[in-house]
DNA sequence: CGACATCTTGATCTGGATCAAGCCAGGTGG
DNA sequence: CCACCTGGCTTGATCCAGATCAAGATGTCG
């Protein structure tokens, strides 16, 4: 089985065969969601993680009055609910964008690797540590920067994410976002959303069409978002 | 030495003798800072991490126009930069708001507590996975509460976080911050914010003075806040 | 074919930003 | 001991980024 977490750990460290070893026999099932199904519900205790193989897939919240914010966007390799594992229960849902493969881990399996696996173990952690990296650069982009530079923030950011799992070619890919999901990641309007993505176009820094994003222009792209790519931690090195 | 590590760690889970011996002993040295100190620099490499014994200390990221966004607010108990155990490299800074003694902890010895205490690394990871828990709390309250709704989720929070390590008495806690940080942390001028609190104030929630903050009415600030515990894990359950 | 979602555009409104002063307390230097 | 300065808080006036409301266009799917 080809595994985008695999893949995507080795980005940042290698592994030894016997913890990729560990890893392929931690995943007992696989299971299919559509796209708008609810992956997780809120408040649901839980004793397996969610490993996505395939698909697009976000964390969400919904207060009171239907306003929704979605605190992360989720690509194969990614651990939706690895935090589940030690939080036991989760304050927010989960949904499926689109079309999703997922992976089902056990919480038992997760406890077992770290009993016997210090430094696979240490890679999962990373793993969480990187999305808190995420959460951290999505509130600056909220709090302190433009709405054009956060959405310019943000494409620069799926972009790489996706590159490491080889979902890019060239400089485009495919983002099946609707603009109101944009509005819900950035904490806009849809209608506004709208109007920040006719700017990009219009200013020649990408396309957007069919879900098909191509950036045109890099540089003056990451230059608006003011784009530092460190917080993903790309680079190999022991941990 | 009272560590307030360990009492927080214990309000999740218990902890053996063993392990709290082996946190003790990871200890190098303690170390002070003054308030407004700058405790770690963007972009540095790190080889150890720190633990906040007392005081007050935040993440900040200060973007290139000036703007600053706090991301995190850190208390005594608190590893201010565990995360960058596994990171190594952290793309933000962390500053000391109040006088603070803070511990030393070398990544080497955390590597250590990997290797031989799986479950204190099951709790020292929690930690690092609430600390993303907060983030998101921070996001939905940005991206889609009114600024009067994010300030008193805001309060409610730090009265639990405070509470937890000894630091509140009935409903009336020290947060010495200024308006100006305030604003940081909200994403909000600080001229705003202090029209929220008087806002707040004039609603008879809250009293504010002197760098001390009274809750008047719990149910009615958490009520406007939709403030919902969860997301600290404040409940003792094996992990 | 109708129903529904998504995108688009225009008009208007508003929460919070920005700019500008004044106030107060504490600390410093002469 | 006073004059001054600095940092934080407060208030008022004005501005603007982005929300809200409304309607139409386009596409898709049962």
């Amino acid at each position: 089985m080809s595994n985008p977490l695999v893949q995507k750990l080795e980005s940042r460290d290698t592994l030894s065969t016997d913890e990729r070893q560990a890893l392929a026999a931690v995943i007992m099932r696989t299971r299919m969601f559509r796209a708008g199904e609810l992956m997780i519900r809120e408040d649901q205790v839980l004793t397996e993680s969610t490993l996505i193989l395939e698909g697009f897939a976000a964390r969400t919240k919904t207060l009171r009055d239907g306003k929704r914010q979605i605190t992360s966007v989720h690509i194969g390799g990614d651990f939706v609910d690895l935090h589940a594992f030690l939080l036991k229960k989760i304050d927010h849902s989960i949904e499926a964008l689109t079309a999703c493969t997922v992976a089902i881990v056990p919480h038992r399996e997760l406890e077992r690797i770290t009993e016997q696996h210090p430094h696979l173990t240490r890679m999962l952690w990373l793993s969480t540590v990187i999305d808190a990296a995420v959460h951290r650069t999505w509130l600056v982009a909220m709090g302190r920067r433009s709405a054009a530079a956060q959405m310019a923030h943000f494409v620069c950011e799926m972009f790489l994410r996706l590159q490491v799992i080889g979902q890019t070619q060239d400089r485009r890919f495919r983002l099946p976002l609707t603009q109101m999901e944009l509005g819900d990641i950035m904490g806009l309007s849809s209608v506004h959303v709208n109007r920040v993505l006719q700017d990009l176009r219009g200013r020649a820094l990408l396309q957007w069409q069919e879900q098909v994003v191509t950036i045109l222009n890099w540089d003056k792209l990451s230059e608006l978002a003011e784009f530092d790519p460190t917080y993903l931690s790309m680079q190999k090195v022991s941990r």
